[in-house]
DNA sequence: ATAAGTGTATCAATGCACTGATACACATCG
DNA sequence: CGATGTGTATCAGTGCATTGATACACTTAT
């Protein structure tokens, strides 16, 4: 599967910095199912001349999602999506996933949300990185 | 219930804001049952030099908390614990908590798990973290 | 009325996050 | 090798958030 740039927008006056939107998006296809392993991301100079902005904010985002573990860095080719940890057990997929969702948790509580309020923003954002 | 300002702590170089700390603070005071409604929250005076900080910064602390719904103004005495927060207030709390939770889910939904196992892993932590 | 207690409007200073221009290192292809 | 393609280190500019100094409005108590 090969992701065209033109795929992606940009709200500059939203707000959100321009890299987190690229991040964000980044996700949301990776959790939607249009980039899977393997696949290549747009070069930072591409997504950056078609979103109207500097290739460093480009590579910037992309850094962030290479720190995060979500992309690679291929010499010579571009940013390539990660093979997830697909091996090892279920249980240990789990503890992978334990620290960051703890992390998300622990938030919440802290902003004083009750647990049906927590799981409730789980279960919508299930829903909504279906598509 | 008098809350005295030695029951607050602030950590300046934690990169989070003071006055985020400030706010943090009582709604976690809120929700743990040390603060009730109709408490009065210590004067900007008092806390702003227990803090070894600015009065204005705690005012613009407690003006958020009121923006909230939080805490309420009380002419010539100070701020006053609130009935209820109000909804509005949380769903922006909700709003807070999405990008991190959803960056939680994305990390699950990479690491090839399914809603069910990320929904029991949400479950299983909330009762963990009983705090 | 005066003093002492609330919170806050206003403006200035500072720091940091974000973005971008430039030049560079490295890989691939012809 | 040279040309073209990756991403990025570095530094500068800009804007905004955060904090603070000052002066003020208001309420209560003496």
């Amino acid at each position: 599967m090969t992701v065209h740039p033109q795929q992606f927008e940009v709200h500059p006056s939203s707000g959100v910095p321009i890299y987190v939107q690229v991040i964000d998006q980044v996700q949301a296809m990776i959790a939607g199912g249009i980039l899977k392993q393997g696949d290549m991301l747009p070069s930072v100079r591409q997504m950056a001349t078609e979103l109207g902005v500097n290739p460093m904010t480009i590579s910037k985002a992309y850094s962030k999602l290479e720190a995060d573990e979500v992309v690679e860095r291929v010499r010579g080719k571009g940013m390539q999506v990660r093979k997830m940890a697909a091996e090892g057990s279920q249980k240990e997929r789990l503890n992978d996933l334990t620290p960051l969702m703890g992390q998300a948790i622990v938030r919440g509580r802290q902003l004083g949300l009750t647990d049906a309020q927590i799981l409730a923003l789980v279960r919508q954002l299930l829903k909504e990185f279906i598509s």
